[in-house]
DNA sequence: TTGCTCCTCACGTCACGTGAGGTGGC
DNA sequence: TTGCTCCTCACGTCACGTGAGGTGGC
């Protein structure tokens, strides 16, 4: 009959440990002396306890160790806890892959400019959109303005109609190379999914409504400041997806926080959201 | 200026979370309404936000983000928090990779025999010895019971004689190989440091004493009950070391939980832990 | 008046580490 | 009597999740 001092030297754990264990009721000791509750130990108990750490070397909770330890579990269940946790490792570990990286291409950042990117990178998940749109190839840049302007006039005009409300206003670019001419434009407004379904089929020649996938992952920055610094967002927010590995699976999203383009006050203090649904390269 | 729900799903962060920022000091509202403590926040507040999430995924606290947003360090301070948060996943992905080869040898081994081992093995370290001993070759394993009895004896003679108290008495097997003969065995016990720095100088011919150096490693294994079976345990560790890919790298220890080995009462009910040094095959 | 949003506590998480404050045995 | 070991609370850890209980605005 050991004291609990020794004992725990013996099994190199702490004795905080050994009490801990005692209350949970995964490891009490032989005895417990009424009067003074000295808790005190036999040697033949140290495999149990070993049995117990080396559970916990593999990760495992104490609630399951009890669970093993005390009731005798079929091998099945058995099997099923260890799996589980393997996958959990597994996750685990992939996370922690996954912020190497990204503190990687930081430290890369550093050394080369100085300064990080002026442009925060996240990624995220996005939910489906019920869009109504409108979608023009624009053919020079310099037109661009107004035809953005006609697009969503036209878009509202049709909403006003059909006393559609206004969820969220955004653009979808469908390019991804910077390129000089015809671009590819759709003016949309995001609905809820009432009114999607009230208008589902009344949709004209030039407007489409339709849903827009939910995605699992985009790469998403937030711009604050003048429309025209846009571009370079998208461009810093093009140079992360590739450091990171990463290549674009759909048309760029320009979520306007701001609120509606034609409204806008002041062109030089817009927010908003550049979004790319991307994959990881393989 | 928007309300605390609207932001917190423009933003993709609980209400809870914007909440815990605030009070932290680490994202605060643009403005509180004073008399319902409203929390008030504007849309260009996000990319500080985003700013922020940027850096929790790569697994910062936000003790640490608050440094890094609140004050602005240097490139190097900046460098060397990435760097030692690196160093730190490198560890956590490192010890998430022995859980796992450690549930996978569990798993093959409850297909193996529908049973584990009876022997639980654990990985520790174990600090220096301060020994007196005496080595021999024992011919054969008939001869073992007397050979060891004897050490033992001649041992504690020269123990008392000197007045030098036991710490733990043990016993090294310098074989790593199942042999059938002529076995290197040292009969030993651990004394105080101050023990052993009075009598370092009066070792006599047959007796040894000396410093067993501190292991980093050293796979350990209890056996309580027969003497007989430790030899069990000892192939039991075996097995486990080559599994698991270590290999011995020292002399066997046996050390004599139980106590006395020619005091011994009741050989078929014994306490002893079997360590091995061992290193990681390359 | 009824929902909806917002608020402030405050507990719980996981496996102990770390005092605080007090008591038996050599 | 002085250390040493043991005891029982009870707080702290990290980043929130999750009620409880209550209040303004449509």
């Amino acid at each position: 009959m050991i004291k609990i001092g020794v004992f725990s030297q013996l099994a190199q754990v702490s004795i905080r440990t050994l009490r801990h264990y005692d209350v949970m009721g995964l490891f009490k000791p032989e005895f417990i002396e009424p009067i003074t509750n000295y808790r005190y130990y036999g040697l033949e108990q140290l495999p149990r306890l070993t049995r117990i750490l080396a559970l916990k070397e593999m990760g495992l909770t104490l609630e399951q160790i009890i669970q093993m330890v005390n009731k005798d579990l079929s091998n099945t269940q058995l099997r099923e806890m260890l799996n589980t946790k393997q996958k959990e490792l597994a996750d685990q570990m992939e996370q922690s892959q996954l912020q190497m990286e990204r503190i990687k291409v930081r430290l890369w950042q550093i050394e080369q400019e100085g300064k990080p990117s002026a442009y925060e990178v996240i990624l995220k998940k996005v939910p489906t959109y019920n869009l109504v749109s409108i979608r023009k190839i624009i053919p020079t840049i310099q037109e661009m303005v107004a035809y953005r302007c006609r697009m969503y006039k036209d878009l509202y005009q049709w909403l006003v109609e059909h006393h559609i409300k206004v969820d969220q206003e955004l653009a979808l670019y469908h390019f991804q190379e910077f390129i000089e001419s015809n671009f590819d434009f759709e003016a949309a407004v995001a609905i809820s999914r009432d009114d999607y379904e009230r208008t589902i089929k009344c949709s004209k020649d030039n407007i489409a409504i339709y849903l827009l996938p939910e995605e699992d992952l985009v790469a998403s920055v937030i711009h604050s400041g003048a429309f025209m610094q846009v571009s370079q967002a998208l461009f810093d927010l093009f140079k992360w997806i590739s450091l990171h590995n990463y290549s674009p699976t759909g048309p760029i999203r320009e979520i306007h926080l701001f609120g509606h383009e034609n409204d806008l006050v002041d062109p030089n203090s817009i927010v908003v959201e550049l979004q790319i649904p991307v994959m990881k390269n393989k």
